[in-house]
DNA sequence: GATGAATGAGACTTCATTCAT
DNA sequence: AATGAATGAAGTCTCATTCAT
């Protein structure tokens, strides 16, 4: 226990824990989770080697610790986008693609899906895990937009489950390769402008003509 | 590279070498790179460890021939798709997409993006060189295969390399996905039902009407 | 030694430096001197780890406190054996295995021998110590009983010092092994059997029939 | 497998396995098992610290291999005691502890008991096992002795377990003390001093009369 | 005095790589 | 060419000890 007005918000993970995590997430994102080793984090993270085991049990765990809190992270700004929205699905889904999903992708936690799925074999369940609490919680919002579309009449009878995923699929593959491929590579890309590529992509298709 | 008469016939990869880069593709996908001991994958190639040192001078060299081998197999397959087609470009997008891409999907190489990605921090140049050959090459195909439809009226005007960009970020999302998840947990997935919904979304988009 | 003041009674070993002994003795017997981690002592007894410090310099100088207390413990038993006893040698070596020998090894501090055992070589001395202490005094104690049994025409001539030696070594490896074998294991042995039985050995030896 | 000569007796501990077992033992009895390096016994046994492991799979199967290899020795050694024995039970005590108990004390296996005893707490069962097999086979030959002075009425009606594990742990403790103490303390002690006063304690006890 | 978070030396163990056979 | 015993660098984790509070 830190110090006892830090316990008062009863949610302190106390700054030498956060320094932590900060480093090892960097460090796991630069280096993969085997090649990071243990001094390093704690040198980065501004405490001793012996330190770290104060706070994780082992690598392993701090490793989970990472992807665990990066997901509450993300969980928290994702509750706040839901919060009273009203309009058109095509321009909801337009705000939260160009607003909330760009922040999101600048954001240090963007890189734990990466994470996860490099170091997928080496931890049972943690894909898994993380699949379902985040990827299914966007997915959720994607089919509840799309879903809101179609009562709206705004949008034809589809496969929503299956259209939300290539959706979410044409965005997260993209976030992946901006933390596997270097800056350098990857700098060309232009997010606002794949955005409304998919955007268009979702609402009008590529036909010259349909449904007179 | 063995011996120079080995090298005549300019296309036997021998079969230990075949054998040694099947176990360690395996064995890299089951457990990653650094987990992998070169013990196991000997073991699993029928050859001893000293022999592997035969055909790859480091660890890491044998990882890079695991990719480039699987890269080159991709290569050749991809190559005898483009042979002589005509029709329309959304047949020819559906056709490759349910036979070509799913048989693609089924083989052992389908792993090497996953490996590709999971492991683009620790080999310098890999993910690019990935990038640029087989993401570039699928890239480029659903280019011109977009092109062939806007020159044949059958498509809008539309941003082609982005709009290629989010078809393939669609499919090989979900390709890293069920390299990642363990297969009871993807098995729910119905690859046609997949490909149906995205060329669905393709064509015709999401809205209900458009364009009188 | 800690404050001045605190050594004026000269004999009060303080609450908490009692507990730690004990806690040491304990725990050194069940573990051994590496295994037992300065923590589980502290806790054990207690107190902070920290305070075990504040007693002790280093986990050494523990272990040899825990030992000396112990001695010092013994031979304050033991100067109460002496104390003005007349009878015959026979009957005095009767009671004082019988009487003082068991309530010894019953108590706590029997398990000190083992402890010097099993450790004698990671403390220069101190096996030595406790064998010039304790063992020599009470190998004298024997010698001064067997002598006082030729004296009175009790015993025959025999090699004294090497006898008492005999009688002593089989009561210490019995102790020794009481501490060295799981309990289910040494619970069979029947200490006053046992007793009886050295005591028959020594008076009589095996014998069928001796000096007529 | 080493050569295939030296299989052919089926008993070939390897040269480079018995050097380790040998520098294992020796270190083990000279600093204890918590003290002794895994670098240091390669050292000494003019191997790598990593070929170790080759033999032994950790530091604690190495130290179960030290006794068991010795108590195999131990066994091997005893088994040649037994043959073909006759003559008084007496003689027959006589020869054995002069000649045969002192040929063991002064071999190298002789610390295993020691070592047993100290490390008893870290290894479950391993005293027992030992106090099974080596003591245990011990003790048997002297109830056989001890019987066999009974039958041929050389021995009166005596508690014959009891009375064996009297004189066994008289000779034990001295081996103990032996690699407990440093040689010059113990260098004043005389083994055949010691085994005459035994053989006298035993024959005919301490009493100037008995028995007419 | 008392605490316990922090330190860092040090130990065990792994495993890529070599090389004598 | 092929083997696999041997090497030793490197990494994780432990725990005695310190010291600011």
């Amino acid at each position: 226990m830190p110090t006892i007005a830090s316990d008062l918000p009863s949610e302190t993970p106390s700054p030498a824990r956060q320094a932590l995590l900060d480093a090892a997430l960097t460090l796991f994102l630069q280096k993969g989770f085997a090649a990071s080793r243990v001094d390093d984090i704690a040198l980065k993270a501004g405490i001793s080697k012996g330190a770290v085991y104060l706070h994780y049990a082992t690598k392993e765990a701090l490793f989970r610790g990472v992807v665990e809190e990066g997901v509450l992270a993300q969980l928290e700004r994702a509750e706040q986008l839901l919060v009273g929205f009203n309009g058109s699905a095509t321009g909801l889904l337009s705000t939260m693609l160009h607003t909330n999903l760009l922040e999101y992708w600048g954001s240090p936690s963007s890189g734990i899906m990466k994470l996860v799925v490099a170091e997928s074999q080496q931890f049972p369940g943690l894909a898994e895990g993380f699949y379902d609490t985040i990827t299914g919680r966007a997915r959720q919002l994607l089919i509840d937009i799309l879903q809101l579309g179609i009562d709206q009449g705004e949008f034809r009878a589809l496969d929503v489950p299956y259209t939300a995923r290539c959706i979410l699929n044409a965005l997260d593959h993209e976030l992946i390769m901006a933390h596997s491929l270097s800056p350098e590579v990857h700098s060309s890309f232009d997010p606002h402008r794949y955005i409304d590529t998919l955007l268009q992509l979702i609402t009008g298709g590529v036909s010259q003509e349909r449904k007179v």
